[in-house]
DNA sequence: CATCTCGGTTAACGCTCGCTAACATCGGGA
DNA sequence: TCCCGATGTTAGCGAGCGTTAACCGAGATG
């Protein structure tokens, strides 16, 4: 799950400067991937165009990833931990259950407005992965997905898990909603507007 | 749009006997197609695979359609299309707007339930039409939004358009969640159940 | 200072897949 | 009945693309 031939363990961080560097190129070819994946479609993309995409050229690629489908892994990854992560940060802060959904509700939205390209990826995209890395994100995506169930179970009592989830589920499509559309050209509101108003909308869906 | 060299016009239908095994095929293969690009993404079906499906081989899928892109075309104008015929067919029987909209919800939700694998295809593969065809659903999709957007302005003058364009399309990534999720195991409460779920959730985030 | 590692280059292989060609078969109108 | 057009079949071309091979220069290391 780690890097592969034994890692300087903890002082990882301040290797030399080829260390920096490499791990540089790394984030701005997932950067790019993101944006590319999310345009034309992973099968829509070249391991040509991510090189290019960064400055270098073709192969390069290969010394970064060891194939074009652990780039596609390492964004879902990625992203499925960054949401996770963040939403059990967030729940440490408040135990107050109403508190809680909000603060869930407004760190996806954060997400979804912030990484709009990743959420794309990550929803058109998870079927592309070989079942080893598409159960491992579906792990992260799963307890993800639970901790919303708790903290709307705390609110509903009287709801089913099912129904919870379903719920659950219903929201992030809500709330992933303006990736997907933002793509259709029209003028759209300022994100701060967007913001609000998918808020209000998934506090009003989920406990209606 | 319609076909090629003179067709005998209105009496189309009741045409010989291999008029309507044609016919026939080439729905099949748009059903195969559907389900194949939804589990697999269209990159990810071959022209042989839709071929195999309808117990053909290969290139007899030439025969009903120009190319791979030409199905792909047919599935998103198809179901397009039914959306907007289904809205216009469900506005022309309610005026009162409060029962339009509940109308237009339920005719989504039967929508996303009874062809989860066409909303899946519509929501994932859009760009790989060529410009012409995205254009043309992109069309239709438009005129599908500002029915919703009209029926919304009617339930809340209060309200820009902006912002009700940005809570239909809200709406339909609650509604169309679904089919996004049905793919993750765990059980999932019977299709009736799902149904009023998310018509309260739909007719809740919008009206919040 | 010699050497080794590593991130980069270009060339090329091989597979997949969309599509075309050439040919067979058969239903249906004159 | 006879022929034409439509719907199949199999063989094969050609392009695109993921990946590997072989080589190179420079920064870290002893």
């Amino acid at each position: 799950m780690a890097s592969s031939p034994a890692a300087p363990a903890s002082t990882a961080a301040a290797l030399t400067e080829r260390g920096r560097q490499k791990a540089d190129r790394r984030a701005a070819i997932l950067a790019a991937a993101a944006t590319l994946f999310a345009e034309r479609g992973y099968a829509g993309v070249t391991i040509e165009d991510l090189g290019t995409a960064v400055g270098v050229s073709g192969p390069a690629v290969y010394r970064h990833f060891p194939g074009k489908a652990a780039v596609l892994a390492a964004i879902l990854e990625g992203a499925s931990r960054a949401l996770l992560d963040g939403a059990e940060r967030v729940l440490d802060e408040a135990s107050e259950p109403e508190r809680s959904l909000r603060a869930l509700i407004a760190h996806h939205v954060d997400f979804a407005l912030g990484d709009a390209d990743v959420i794309l990826v990550q929803d058109r995209e998870l079927e592309q992965l070989d079942a080893g890395a598409r159960h491992d994100v579906r792990l992260l995506q799963r307890r993800y997905v639970e901790h919303w169930v708790d903290v709307l179970s705390r609110l509903r009592p009287d709801r089913a898990e099912a129904e919870l989830r379903v719920r659950a589920h219903a929201a992030f499509g809500l709330l992933n909603s303006t990736p997907h559309s933002a793509r259709i050209p029209g003028r759209r509101p300022a994100d701060g507007t967007i913001r609000g108003i998918l808020e209000e909308m998934a506090w009003a869906s989920l406990m209606s």
